[in-house]
DNA sequence: CAAGATTGATGTTTCAATCTTA
DNA sequence: TAAGATTGAAACATCAATCTTG
């Protein structure tokens, strides 16, 4: 028996089906925002970045592509249509010029706390009711213990 | 003060934090598998899914699109894709011509062994590592618990 | 030469409409 | 009439290549 198999066959589909249920969980409780804000997933994880990101509501594309695992290329295509949406601006960094920082603007402030408030109905609804408050939080802690050995 | 702020805004957070370190997560654990079978993540979690399936590795279209919270345009393309690969094979169902059945080939069943073989190292690796067999399962329950009041 | 960002081409997924069968 | 599946059009994300700036 080598290392592959030492696991067993059931973490495997532990893994799997965990994978699958977070999809669903994920997906329907974004579906539930942007049935009512007409935004797409991406969008709505970039607005609420920006909101989570005191105290100017401002972060570089590569900021933004880095807490999302987007690629550059895709958060230039996501922050354009929200430019063209007038819910956030584009300008360029004064220190670096490479630099491009987007900004939420009056608009996208009032989008961005819009869509938390719709967020977090769905999130005590389907998320809290069943696993409680501190459900969540082991959740998370054990998303972020895995994630700290990056 | 209404239902919507009960939560606390950290509550929010908590979910934001989860979903975004669980995509980068699931997204390096797929990359992993493949860079090294040349697949799409989307067909890597069919064959799986078709291998979890005894004892024929069948399942019909609308079966693969509910498990993985596909559409079923989405199925029609996924499949058809690893048809033409002959890793698997459709076939009409006897009893009710409506369904379409899509079953394992020998060679998707030994692809589909490989895939499940570096996926389980990839999570020996990157999960065990960090949160133990114990960590995964209370994971998977969490993730499960939620997904049951479906 | 490296880092940040953008563009065009490509692949994948979904939506709406359609076809077939129950 | 509804359910299962497929098709073409549109939306979205990534990759490779490019441009600019440090």
């Amino acid at each position: 028996m080598d290392a592959t198999q030492a696991g067993t066959p059931a973490m495997l589909e532990q893994w799997t089906a965990a994978q699958a249920g977070f999809h669903r969980l994920a997906t329907r409780l974004t579906d539930e925002v942007t049935r009512r804000t007409g935004l797409p997933a991406s969008s709505i994880q970039v607005l609420l970045l920006l909101l989570q990101s005191p105290p100017y509501h401002t972060l570089t594309m590569t900021q933004l592509a880095r807490h999302l695992e987007f690629s550059t290329a895709g958060i230039t295509k996501v922050t354009d249509r929200l430019g063209q949406s007038g819910l956030i601006e584009r300008s360029p960094c004064q220190t670096d010029r490479r630099v491009v920082r987007a900004t939420l603007t009056p608009q996208g402030l009032q989008a961005a706390g819009h869509a938390a408030d719709l967020l977090a109905d769905a999130v005590q609804q389907q998320v809290i009711a069943r696993i409680g408050e501190d459900g969540l939080a082991r959740l998370a802690g054990l998303v972020a213990a895995v994630d700290l050995g990056r």
